[in-house]
DNA sequence: ATGCCTATGCGACATAGA
């Protein structure tokens, strides 16, 4: 089909996806939660992280009763990411390239409904300086190699997950507080704005470009009901995706459920 | 300045998170 009639039979057939990111910090303690948010809202895709399992360990059942089939890098006691669909997905990649000793279950890709999407964790990288803060830069490294080769391909790519990075002041409740955190540091940042200017849309900033848009409170001081958060799930757009870019949000309220995580679900829209 | 809280592991405290 030439590019033209391709367009063309996008508009004509235009539906919107909608695909999330959601850091459950545990996913055996927290299934009742990601089941009733589900059912809520309904996303198609669902990217998870810190599911703090090995595969075998994963409520594949419960969750395909729900609707969603599971494809889960896990790993034993924590991190481990998972990718949810209601239609089938295929497996892409399962890690990052690039350190054959690296062992931490971080990176899962998938292409599903003519989307390629990864199911991104990046390392914390506290205490900082030291060799954690090291590993999370060249494990950043890693995923901007990935991310170069997926937008030379001019797909529809959504890059979705735990970047444990706040790019501006406005994405931590206090500059001052962070000053010593791994995740504001210039190091940190340089590497979030180099994918941004190498071609890729933070879709909550597309459409919400200021004020805070926590996604993140800590369980510790009453960050919660302080509003004391940090912006850290980001959705980053290829070209392609950002122009088919509908909507975006936050789903604050899951915050305040019983036993919630400490963050909470981070989605977009595309007309696909 | 420090810890606050939560989840997990073959647990009885330690590690990790951010």
């Amino acid at each position: 089909m030439p590019p033209a009639a391709a367009a063309a039979d996008h508009r004509f057939r235009s539906k919107l996806l909608k695909i999330a990111t959601f850091n459950v910090n545990g996913i055996s303690a927290r299934l009742p939660r990601l089941l009733d948010w589900l059912a809520e809202t309904s996303p198609d895709v669902v990217c998870l992280q810190e599911i703090k399992t090995v595969d075998e360990g994963f409520p594949v059942e419960a969750i395909a009763a729900a609707g969603y089939a599971s494809l889960v890098h896990g790993q034993k006691g924590f991190n481990g990411v998972a990718i949810l669909s209601k239609q089938p997905a295929v497996e892409t990649a399962r890690g990052l390239d690039g350190d054959p000793a690296d062992d931490h279950a971080r990176y899962l890709e998938a292409e599903v409904g003519g989307v390629r999407v990864a199911s991104i964790y990046l390392p914390n990288g506290n205490p900082q300086p030291g060799p954690k803060f090291d590993y999370k830069l060249r494990w950043f490294d890693r995923l901007t190699a990935r991310a170069a080769t997926l937008l030379a391909g001019e797909r529809v790519v959504v890059l979705a997950g735990d970047y444990n990075v706040c790019q501006q002041a406005i994405d931590t409740y206090s500059e001052v507080a962070m000053t010593a955190d791994a995740l504001v540091q210039p190091e940190t940042r340089a590497r979030f704005r180099s994918l941004l200017f190498g071609g890729w849309t933070d879709a909550i900033r597309a459409l919400q470009p200021s004020g805070p848009a926590y996604t993140f409170w800590d369980y510790q001081a009453g960050a919660w009901p302080r509003d004391m958060g940090l912006r850290i799930d980001h959705l980053l757009l290829s070209p392609v995706a950002a122009d088919r870019l509908t909507n975006a949000g936050i789903d604050r309220s899951v915050r305040g459920g019983e036993r919630a995580s400490d963050h909470v679900p981070t989605w977009v829209e595309l007309a696909v």
